[in-house]
DNA sequence: TTTTAGCACTCTCCATTGTAGAGTGCTAAT
DNA sequence: ATTAGCACTCTACAATGGAGAGTGCTAAAA
């Protein structure tokens, strides 16, 4: 489809734009690669790119820029060699990660920060996915006379604490029992699973009217909500630093997006289903607040299931082979990390 | 100090200046407000109040701006009437606030949102601060093998857990001892004098070595770290929507402050010591990177006592009057509902 | 046939200029 | 003590024009 001596016209291209934005001309493609072309030549090449959509013209007698379609056929193209990266940039990762074991929230928080200060993009991490963990076990702890502590403990090792109100005359060995209840009815489920299980039986429990079954579904219709994943982003005011946001508009539209949690929470769910390293450019992003900046995204898991998403969220105009490492490296570290646990 | 017509004066220019950004001149002041004097003599009027500092020339022949002690003098002066806001504003804060009883986190979180979307500044909340809260009960539970969840239930209705690895070989029953143990001496305390008493303990104890107590200390000094407060930042987008944002380096500077939750959570920390609604203007902000910005700050409590603060983060050049009601109501609402759970 | 040199043309960027508008300070008159 | 009038100052904005970079095309060279 495209010969070799256009592709590397091509990528030369979008090495210059990736390294400074502003169209780039053929004679500056001339001297920072030594094809042994002048600019002439350089310019025909250039000329036939954008007649198959690769390049584009902001305006009459400036250089060319990529278009989304070029830096798709580019990322496709350098999605192998992208072992080639940086060694120290490996080494820091690590070093940082390290340090963050402890607990997986603050954890997560770090890794987002680090997402970003590695690339300069935004860095985006969220927690697993609550409502496909599998419960573990259920504790409750009453308190507070008609305050009841629920502690969920799910296979994923997350726990989760809700507190609801109950009828304060339930005798505390009918709670235990309660609790044992859920336990043998529900371990082993993810929280979805239960969701819907704990709709069915409420339906069918009318007619049985078992006073402890029924309050026990109660419990758990309190309960077995799902909670969003927290989100954890970071890297916001570097990445202004890039010449790409003198705009103020533009800002305020990444702002607007990034401000609201929800959709990207929303989205990563999304991308957490399938696995390995997603790219979205410009055009391709599944938000429509967000076309016009690119995504890489990966998962990390818990055994082959993943249960979680991270990110970087940058220009268009990204340094596509180094997001990719970065995201793709921290998603493993992330997933070796939380099987040590 | 001041007297009555030069203080009508200032008020007007800081009324004006607060509607549209941009030096106000005499002209504007006598059109607007209907002193019965020329533009003449409002601006010799207005030279006295640049000579004490209350008003500035960006420039020769500009209009007048307010300066931090003006509006420090109008914040001053305007105290007694804050009561005299719009009834809907608080109407429509109570409505929403109502909604979002269930659950402290997305109740902040909605708090925040709330805060900034009534005042088109950014509006920020801190769940409770951890280290002054007061231990009620702990539950240990152990779960795959070497892991212990430790659950806190504090007086303030504040639920912590954490999780640490222990010695697989200890026993349940020795398990529970420690919790008694741990319950019997520190209820009743709050998380900082318990962290003071364990270090202080532990060095006594390598003296007495008793295996429960020794092990007991060890758990604590794993639980009782201080978790810094959960921040929830919301409207940094709709601010920039004003008119004073449109250069970008205020705006960087603004994300920077705004990224590093860190430094907001001391902050914010520092100002709950005192209660009440206290207000910053511009130099005389507590951080550093924030001079040049306003923030009007309030503390919600636990009887008596502040246990977390909330706050609205605008431009000098802000609506001191509106932004000061809501952040009290805001904060008296968010202390009575705590009280109802 | 492919590549290159040359040239006219186009577009952006930037500094300069000029003008309108807003506002002040001062002085003299009320 | 207040006001009208006037000269002066500063900003914002639009218009202008040249420098620089880059292209497209054509004809010559390889």
């Amino acid at each position: 489809m495209l010969d070799d001596r256009s592709r590397q016209v091509l990528f030369a291209v979008i090495q210059c734009y990736i390294d400074s934005p502003g169209p780039v001309g053929s004679r500056v493609v001339t001297k920072r690669f030594s094809f042994g072309l002048s600019p002439a030549t350089i310019r025909n090449i250039m000329s036939d790119l954008e007649e198959m959509g690769f390049l584009r013209q902001p305006h009459t007698s400036a250089g060319r820029v990529p278009t989304d379609l070029g830096y798709r056929y580019y990322v496709d193209a350098i999605k192998e060699d992208r072992q080639t990266v940086n060694r120290d940039l490996i080494l820091e990762l690590g070093r940082q990660l390290e340090m963050m074991r402890r607990d997986i929230n603050s954890f997560l928080d770090e890794a987002a920060r680090m997402l970003s200060s590695l690339s300069h993009y935004i860095g985006i991490t969220m927690s697993p996915n609550t409502s496909t963990a599998t419960l573990s076990r259920v504790e409750l702890i009453r308190y507070r006379g008609n305050r009841l502590a629920v502690i969920l403990f799910t296979d994923e090792g997350l726990i989760q604490n809700k507190i609801i109100s109950v009828d304060p005359d339930i005798s505390a060995s009918n709670l235990r029992r309660v609790a044992e209840y859920i336990n043998e009815e529900f371990a082993g489920l993810t929280l979805d699973e239960i969701r819907q299980r704990v709709i069915d039986e409420m339906t069918r429990e009318r007619v049985l009217c078992d006073r402890l079954i029924s309050e026990a579904m109660k419990i758990c219709s309190g309960i077995f909500y799902a909670a969003p994943g927290n989100l954890y982003i970071s890297g916001i005011s570097e990445m202004l630093s890039l010449p790409d946001f003198c705009d103020i508009r533009r800002i305020k539209e990444l702002l607007k997006t990034m401000e609201d949690r929800h959709l990207i929470v929303k989205l990563l769910d999304k991308l957490s289903i399938s696995s390995g390293t997603q790219v979205f450019i410009g055009s391709e992003n599944p938000l429509d607040e967000m076309k016009g900046f690119s995504l890489v995204a990966s998962t990390y898991k818990e055994g082959n299931r993943p249960i979680g998403a991270i990110g970087i969220i940058g220009p268009t105009r990204m340094n596509y082979l180094q997001a990719i490492s970065i995201v793709d490296m921290t998603a493993n570290y992330i997933t070796e990390i939380l099987s040590y646990r």
